[in-house]
DNA sequence: TCGTGACCCAAAAAACGAAACTGGTCATAC
DNA sequence: GTATGACCAGTTTCGTTTTTTGGGTCACGA
């Protein structure tokens, strides 16, 4: 393992337990066992690092998501799609804080102008990616992508603030609500006839586009643009 | 219109636009055109004048999406009952406000241990609601009644929350975004012969008892259970 | 040449005392 | 008998000063 990997190692730990703002650069450099100059070796600041480290984060979960939607028959429709979206996440705090925006983990990272988060998300690519189902038969065609991105993005958002909202004991297992949310997706959008493969397809390519854009936003935070 | 209600109006237009604490006992009187003290004859403290406001608001949004509800001839399934959740929730901030929970209109009322909001939120009636759903045929059978809540809860939160995630270009018509949700619900849910009617009958009576426990919950604040 | 950790200094946090605020009360007036 | 608004007392806010913090740097040693 490279020792950027043991810096970001170190950094997702702290961070995803104490939160950003809590966590020094003094700190994350002792849990990597490497001093604080080493870690200004690697990355240019302290933003950076958490930049890095989110580039990272969400290559491993578009990895993880693809390998499960891979592994389903059915995982190329848009309810199989999400209904693997647990597999992905699964084990990953980091991307769960960085899909909710939570204040506590991501804390000042969230208004920095520069950082990566901010700059990610001007940027969706959900409609398009909606559009393109459609264009392989996997999304029936009498629906607006957009609102279908935006529904999805309503479930996601849900999926993860709700639970905050409830008694735990009142909230039943994550994966058979993804199950149902499924069921429900396919039941209305994806045509009776269509071919998973197709969708996976478009999945793969959707994904290795978006995390190579990832990569370059991460490599060029000076052209970042104010909101 | 008693003098109860139009201390009720005006605290209710000085709250949604300054929130509960930025809010006055004076203001509200004045508003009101009252003194500080007549407000007391009616509302024991400033938080039982919160509390009455959030049970006149509900019971006010329970008699439109009933409205709503009743006016639509397929507004008796689930997705009907979802889709003219709109019509009821429109011109009311303060039940947006209740729903999402927002700090910026409900404050340290939000963190009031005996205020309505906390002790309503610890009872869930939209399980068994599904279940009396299922009973008279308006709900398939083959889904839990729990995960089905749950998912509405989800939607719910998404569709308050979600908004505020995204750049308001990008977020779709919010009718359009309820009608496709509606359509979801009911394509998996909605058995093709169930009757509307009989699912209009079971709102209105989980309405009726609804409104009845908000009422008993707003007049004994000194039950409450600590959380 | 690279890694280190003491150091710098701008920013943040804490402490303090004074001033302002406001929920709730009740003596007084109508 | 009921409504009022001056008043009380606890809380909050504010401005200033002092102390602490920690991101980032770089002279030095291996």
């Amino acid at each position: 393992m490279s020792r950027e990997d043991q810096i970001l190692d170190a950094a997702e730990a702290l961070i995803v337990h104490y939160g950003y703002d809590k966590t020094r650069v003094s700190e994350i450099a002792a849990e990597a066992g490497v001093s604080k100059g080493a870690i200004y070796l690697h990355f240019q600041s302290k933003q950076a690092l958490m930049d890095g480290l989110l580039v990272r984060a969400m290559e491993r979960y578009g990895e993880a998501w693809l390998e499960a939607v891979e592994a389903d028959p059915r995982g190329g429709t848009i309810g199989g799609m999400y209904r693997n979206v647990l597999k992905a996440v699964k084990n990953s705090p980091l991307i769960e804080a960085m899909m909710s925006q939570d204040p506590r983990v991501l804390g000042s990272y969230l208004h920095a102008p520069d950082g990566l988060l901010r700059r990610a998300q001007m940027r969706s690519m959900r409609a398009e990616f909606i559009a393109e189902m459609q264009a392989v038969g996997c999304v029936r065609d009498d629906v607006s992508p957009a609102v279908v991105a935006h529904v999805m993005d309503m479930l996601g958002y849900g999926l993860l603030g709700a639970g905050e909202m409830k008694p735990r004991e009142q909230i039943p297992p994550m994966e058979k609500t993804l199950e149902l949310i499924g069921e429900l997706l396919d039941a209305r959008l994806t045509p009776p006839e269509a071919q998973s493969d197709a969708g996976k397809a478009v999945l793969r390519r959707v994904m290795s586009e978006g995390q190579d854009m990832m990569r370059e936003l991460a490599r060029s935070p000076d052209e970042a643009e104010e909101r």
